[in-house]
DNA sequence: CTCAGCTGACCGACCAGTCGGTATGCTTGT
DNA sequence: ACAAGCATACCGACTGGTCGGTCAGCTGAG
């Protein structure tokens, strides 16, 4: 009866992250969620600490994924404005194809118990530096203006990135890919140096 | 006893714009909010309909500044690039001035009752178009790059925009004023035309 | 027998919103 | 001048309900 569905443990990760994206984190009980799975709740904190815990492996999961994606686009050959576009237009990909991580990262990270809050933020800030690394690269070698602090840039760029979860949706007229391409082709230019006059 | 302080209405207002972006809408109870105020429940459902309505005020308020300083900036005189940049580096610094309500607004949206979150977006879907209006111009007239939609160049930047609730602190080392001339050179560097080569 | 996996009734805490009531002051008829 | 009538501003105990989390016990595989 349980074999030829998914494992409980990652049914209950599935339905709460439709959950808490679809309503939100406190507005979602874990009755809710457990029915959603077609457990109770016994299961759910058979798996998982609290509720918060789930929260917390959610935002985990996500963490690893990009981090993952980045350093093999950061790590491949060829010049950095190359890798620096890569990794953008992969990043602005990856988000829009698991949207409902997105919208519960930034909308619920303020719930999160201080401590778990503060290791999420570390390993974000992890994330943050190796983009940056790109960045403060291209400056180094001339390619890219450095009249803007890297820091700076990247957050810009992933302002956009982060808040793709408020507007974007998969059945409007362009894709994920589509759009990684423009976000990528606007953080590229927008680095562009001043040409002298 | 009351008449040298502020009125109670613009108090609640106030604790709880502060008490939301402290610890999110739903971690707050009323209970905080009108302690805080120095009233009592009682107060509170005199001068709103619900917990609900507060944070509709909320949104309100910041709306409405919005579009009046925006509606300013366009209608100015001076070329569209001009306008487009003073406007971008305004609505920045408008932003981290009131930093508290940017963080309640895309925390929170999410959990208005549906109609009064339909009313609330389409009020953000007005100045959105009168923002891209200026992108259009500028790509009409040839100064502004046209092969990147101008629906998607704004959503771009307003995420960056709307994300600053998330990572700046008035206490770091840069001031509301350069982080907007910052992203505002970014938007219009990104929008420049490609050279003939 | 054992034990991981899971059940479901139950508990204590908390919370948005209600409601009967009080105090103050303005208005209007005399 | 005065009082009756009424509206505004605010109080705070209370209610009905929800929620996260617990725990004693069941079950089936090894």
């Amino acid at each position: 009866m349980s074999q030829d569905q998914e494992p409980v443990r990652q049914r209950l990760l599935g339905e709460a992250t439709r959950l808490f994206a679809e309503r939100g984190f406190e507005s979602t009980s874990v009755q809710e969620i457990v029915s959603a799975a077609g457990v109770t709740k016994g299961a759910m904190y058979h798996y998982f600490d609290s509720k918060d815990d789930l929260l917390h492996e959610i935002y985990a999961r996500v963490l690893r994924l990009q981090t993952d994606r980045l350093n093999h686009f950061a790590d491949a050959p060829g010049p950095v404005a190359e890798r620096l576009h890569a990794a953008a237009a992969d990043v602005v990909r990856t988000t829009v194809e698991n949207l409902d991580d997105s919208k519960i990262f930034f909308r619920s990270m303020h719930l999160l118990a201080p401590d778990t809050r503060k290791s999420v933020r570390a390993e974000r800030r992890v994330y943050h530096e190796r983009f940056r690394d790109l960045v403060t690269e291209g400056q180094r070698e001339g390619v890219f203006r450095d009249d803007i602090p890297a820091d700076i840039v990247v957050d810009f760029f992933f302002g956009s990135v982060h808040h793709l979860g408020t507007w974007y949706s998969p059945e409007g007229p362009i894709s994920g890919a589509g759009l990684g391409a423009h976000f990528a082709d606007l953080l590229l230019t927008s680095l562009r140096p001043e040409k002298p006059e």
